[in-house]
DNA sequence: TTGTAGGCGTTATCAT
DNA sequence: ATGATAACGCCTACAA
């Protein structure tokens, strides 16, 4: 029986606890066990050929036997690396986020990382706060999505030495490594869409903390207006925090207008829906009255009512290319720098033609 | 400067590649730079009494100076606990599972623990290797959400002395630790809510991966119909996936018996998402013709046209609820064996009386 | 109040 | 092919 060995000799009475008063079998528990020494231990369950073959199996043998599973903060000591990533996120309960989590950690585990995990809640301090956790923890390398404070702690993150990429950062970004979405042509390619259907007075609904990126997509969708000899009016612009609450405030607003517009693009899918809520409250209807236009291919873009048009990211895939960046990074290798991945539109049924009595 | 001993008198060039050659600084850097024993540093950060408090000061600023960060891997050897926990999800891209994996992640964090994320993918072998990575790398306990699997790794789970606890897991559990949802009551009230607006032909829409939850459901909706006086229908009940695809094929096959139901319950809000297109594309209107009814009160469900009637699951809360008693698990107390939360039927106006002409 | 010595469970470097 | 021995960076006695 494996004890603490500051129990010895004193009866130690297992009391509703095993798992503190036991301990897992170390390699010298092994080595005891197959009459050999720690070092061979390792090698043979390292499969080194330097083993011999049969006490090798012997080894092993004995190992499963007794469940012995190497210590990976042991080894993490003396190799001087975790085979761990840090990855920060404004929030895991973001249907955006968390599908980048799911590429991430698919590939992450696939080279035999491990991810921790860790929410800064879009809270400034508290990411800073969570960075430093990272960093004592000794993680290999470290992912931050969509930070609203890139720049920040910028400084800290330079201070870690450790390789860092960055996922769609809100803040235009003098960091090495990053992985972004089209933003300017994605949104381009939805405004034009829009144009294209023969509407004058389209509304651009943005996030005001998407910074970067809702910059980004502005200028795609006045690049759209342009191409179509539509000339660009502020009032139809407008902006919500990403979520369904506030971009139906912005629609109503929009709609309350002499002149009301007759699409809307908005920043992203959660803010659609939030905007044809409030389309619908008005009593006006999509596309009938007025079409909306996403941003994200969320899964339940499929099935609102109408199915909503909007610009596909490819979450899962960005998060798979930020992690094998991440691992070029950390093997010492060079990486693509700013990693740049294209958007698909995806047409539904919530579009649909201007009607031409409203046209301008 | 700090490099790593093993380049000493090769004059390393620093290549590309900084992490790898630098080295963080170490508690005995810290010593000599305040010239003090390295025992001295680590009281002076860990506030002891027992320093001088001229001296502790002097350690902190050289410590905050040079970026000094404890090594947890180097203290997790010697303290044999890592103040880490495993989360093992099928799949953080599930906005259930991404709501309980927050409220789990907020919980942790504010003690101190650091949380290693682990998806299995719903495929049981791949469930048992991310829990034999968690046990490699030492964590302090583990919670798993919504395993399929429960049983089938049960006895690999005992032999790793940590602590558990499942989040809602789907197997008729023999587990010691879990936070379950109150499903049986939930669905009654969902269900007696539809017998209330006076339906009588009310169909039941599960998950065949639901296991234990999906027959609690069941088995609510047909307490719901007893009460009600309704004879239960097995031709009335169907299953899905728990997503929408499925769950519109299964609610098409509903809607073209002889005698449809004018009401659905569904497993959860995923499948009622699929079951509402599917009643659109079958022509017929959401609640005019068929009401329907979800489970859990995702984000979505109050923007879905109609607004989602449901029954509102604390997903926050129960991640919460299962990290504290782990904590308390790891801290070597009691903890509540099952917990149980409740639910709370959000009725919105995907649900309304029934169309007397249709009653039977 | 501080320093010295040992050990946590590995891997790495030498011998043999 | 195997075994001593020494790190890795920290904490915890115990000694001074």
């Amino acid at each position: 029986m494996l004890k603490k060995k500051r129990d010895k000799g004193t009866a130690p009475v297992n009391r509703a606890v095993p798992h503190r008063v036991l301990r897992q079998p170390s390699i010298k528990d092994i080595a005891r066990l197959a009459k050999v020494s720690h070092p061979t231990v390792s090698r043979a369950l390292q499969n080194s050929p330097l083993v011999n073959a049969q006490t090798a199996a012997r080894i092993r043998r004995i190992a499963r036997a007794t469940g012995y599973r190497a210590s990976a903060v042991a080894r993490g000591l003396v190799t001087r690396h975790t085979r761990t990533i840090g990855l920060v996120v404004t929030t895991v309960a973001d249907p955006f986020a968390s599908e980048v989590v799911c590429g991430i950690e698919q590939t992450a585990n696939e080279h035999g990382y491990a991810v921790f995990l860790a929410d800064s809640n879009a809270d400034p301090e508290r990411e800073k706060r969570v960075v430093q956790a990272l960093a004592e923890r000794r993680v290999d390398g470290i992912i931050v999505t969509s930070s609203r404070v890139g720049t920040l702690y910028l400084p800290l993150l330079r201070k870690m030495m450790v390789p860092i990429v960055l996922v769609n950062d809100q803040h235009p970004g003098d960091f090495v490594h990053s992985v972004m979405i089209s933003n300017f042509e994605g949104m381009r390619a939805a405004a034009a869409h829009l144009t294209g259907l023969g509407h004058r007075r389209i509304a651009y609904l943005g996030d005001r903390f998407g910074y970067q990126s809702d910059a980004e997509r502005l200028a795609g969708y006045r690049a759209a207006l342009k191409s179509a000899g539509i000339s660009f009016c502020a009032g139809l612009v407008v902006h919500g925090d990403g979520l369904p609450e506030e971009a139906m405030r912005a629609t109503e607003h929009l709609l309350g207008l002499r002149k009301p517009p007759t699409a809307i693009c908005c920043y992203n899918d959660m803010s659609a829906l939030g905007a044809m809520k409030a389309v619908r409250a008005y009593g006006l209807s999509v596309p009938g009255d007025v079409s909306v236009a996403g941003f994200d291919d969320l899964f339940f873009a499929a099935y609102t009512d109408p199915p909503l048009t909007t610009v596909r990211q490819p979450m899962r895939r960005m998060g798979k290319l930020a992690t094998e960046s991440l691992l070029k990074l950390m093997a010492g290798e060079q990486s693509v720098a700013q990693i740049k991945v294209g958007t698909e539109l995806v047409v539904r049924e919530s579009t649909a033609p201007a009607r031409t009595n409203v046209c301008s």
